[in-house]
Parts: structure tokens; C-alpha cells; sequence
DNA sequence: CGTCCCACCTGATTGC
DNA sequence: TGCAATCAGGTGGGAC
């Protein structure tokens, strides 16, 4: 389901009301495919632990605990359809729950997610597989794709090149710079790559800044839906007429995603 | 190693 | 109405 916007939209909001509080008890599902660490590794990792900090890396939810003064790190990748929810234990329990932290105050961290794309894990240290694509200098970005012969879209959605892209801000960051998906990533002059870098910098903060994109049913920690969509440009408009000069907007596929962009305004 | 393709799941929507 | 096909914000493993 989300994209660096949206795992940093309900980061940000499930920090800011469990931050300090303690475990005292997990539950999980048992689905095997879920956990990537065992789950008796987590229930001990995190009961009774305090929960200093909940934040985003790339697209993957990071919980800082502390358990016996040992740090570690509760790890939520959300897939397609994950959903990270704070709730009162009295509200019904959504169905494809596969995780519920119980807090000292009462109140559950529930981890639910339909399709079972998300994976739970425990760690430290844990940093991400690539670059940050929010705070990444021009020069540091337009080094990523040097001598890569893969298509600038299928780049930017790889996460070991760059985190928390997805097809959302790929497609979306590579109408506004003019850059055509299927351009080869090595091939793409420093003008271009500059260009990019800026696009998507101002889609990803101006994403953030209205809680991401809701396309389907992505609603953040409070059960908030975000508003980005309103903006996307190209993103679920195949067919329709370019905002920006009335050219069909055409669908193809790169990278195994559905990809979509204006043949005029894109080179 | 780089790149491509498909499997992994459920649910909503589309089309016959 | 009913049922099958198609599609979805993402990865990760295997084939080439």
C-alpha cells in the first residue's frame, strides 16, 4: 500500500501518541509469511519494553525500544495493505489483524493487513537498504544511476538504489522533471537527473505535507485519509487528457508496474 | 552481478 | 445477479 509519504504520515502520528509508553503484552497471528523474525523472538523483544521513538526508514515503520536497558528495533513493513492502528481494546477488532501490542494505558497497537504483503521483524541497527531519497543531495542522487542500464523507473523503485519510492512518486516525480519512464537510468544527462532529483523532493515533501495518497483505503494511525491524490498528475489517469497540455496520457509497463505519462510532455 | 518475471495474498471492480 | 478475469500503493527468489 504506501509509499515513503504515507509510512511517514502514520510513523509521525504513531509516534507522537505512544511515544514513552510500555509493552506488556503481544499477540500475534501465527500466518508464518508475516513474521520474518519468530514471534516468540518478538513477544520477548518487546514485552515489557518502552518505546522510545516510532519513525520512518525508506518504507519500512521503525519502533525504538528499550527492554533491560538494551536497545532494539520492532520492524513494520506494511506491503501493499498494511495498516499500523492505535486503538481503545473495547473497538472491534479488524478482520486480517496479524499483530496487537497492548499498552500499560490500555490502549493497542494493532497490526492488520489483508493481503499479507507486510512483514514484521526485530533488529538493530537498522538503516535501510539504499540512499534517503528526502534529504539525498543533487550530486550524491545523479551518482545512483551512474553506468545502470535499467529504466529510470524501474531505478527509482529500486529500493537497494534509493528507499521508499514507489509507483505512486516514481511515476508522479518523472512527469514533473519531463523524463520519459523508460529512458535508460545511465543514459540520462546531469541536467535531467537534476531535474528529477528536484521533482521528486518537492512531490515526496508536498505528499508528506498532505498525509499522503489515499487511492483506495489508506488511512493513517487516527484512520485519517490523505489527500496527495488530488494532485497526482499522470498516476491513475491513463487515458485522460495531460493537465498540463492536453496530449492522452498513455499506460505501459516498466519494471513489472503499470506505469503511466504524457508522450509529449516527457522525452 | 544485473535484470526480468512471477509468485505471494485478499478484495474491489469490470466485463461477459 | 453471478461468476470469472483483472487489477492494486511491494517485495524477494529464481531464471537467464
Amino acid at each position: 500500500m504506501p509509499e515513503l509519504p504515507e509510512v511517514e504520515t502514520i510513523a509521525n502520528g504513531v509516534n507522537e501518541r505512544v511515544r514513552g509508553a510500555r509493552i506488556t503484552r503481544v499477540w500475534t497471528s501465527g500466518k508464518p509469511q508475516t513474521f520474518k523474525s519468530p514471534e516468540q523472538e518478538i513477544a520477548d523483544t518487546l514485552t515489557g519494553a518502552t518505546i522510545a521513538a516510532v519513525r520512518r526508514v525508506g518504507k519500512t515503520v521503525v519502533m525504538d525500544v528499550t527492554r533491560k536497558k538494551i536497545a532494539a528495533q520492532f520492524l513494520i513493513h506494511l506491503g501493499m495493505t498494511g495498516r499500523l492502528l492505535v486503538s481503545q481494546p473495547e473497538v472491534a477488532l479488524p478482520a486480517h489483524t496479524h499483530a496487537i501490542l497492548s499498552l500499560a494505558d490500555g490502549r493497542e497497537i494493532r497490526f492488520v493487513d489483508p493481503r499479507r504483503f507486510g512483514r514484521l521483524s526485530v533488529t538493530s541497527g537498522y538503516t535501510g537498504p539504499g540512499a534517503e531519497p528526502t534529504t539525498i543531495s543533487a550530486e550524491a542522487f545523479a551518482q545512483l544511476f551512474k553506468g545502470r542500464k535499467l529504466a529510470i523507473k524501474a531505478a527509482l523503485l529500486n529500493q537497494s538504489i534509493l528507499h521508499g519510492v514507489g509507483n505512486i512518486y516514481a511515476d508522479e516525480s518523472l512527469f514533473r522533471a519531463g523524463i520519459r519512464p523508460r529512458r535508460q537510468a545511465g543514459r540520462l544527462t546531469r541536467a535531467e537527473l537534476d531535474r528529477l532529483h528536484q521533482a521528486l523532493q518537492d512531490v515526496l515533501a508536498r505528499a508528506i505535507h498532505l498525509g499522503g495518497s489515499s487511492v483506495s483505503d489508506y488511512v493513517d494511525a487516527e484512520g485519517r485519509r490523505g489527500y496527495f491524490q488530488i494532485e497526482h498528475k499522470v498516476y491513475g489517469h491513463a487515458g485522460e487528457d495531460c493537465s498540463d497540455c492536453g496530449t492522452a496520457l498513455k499506460k505501459l509497463v516498466v519494471g513489472g508496474r503499470t506505469t503511466v505519462y504524457c508522450p509529449n510532455c516527457q522525452k
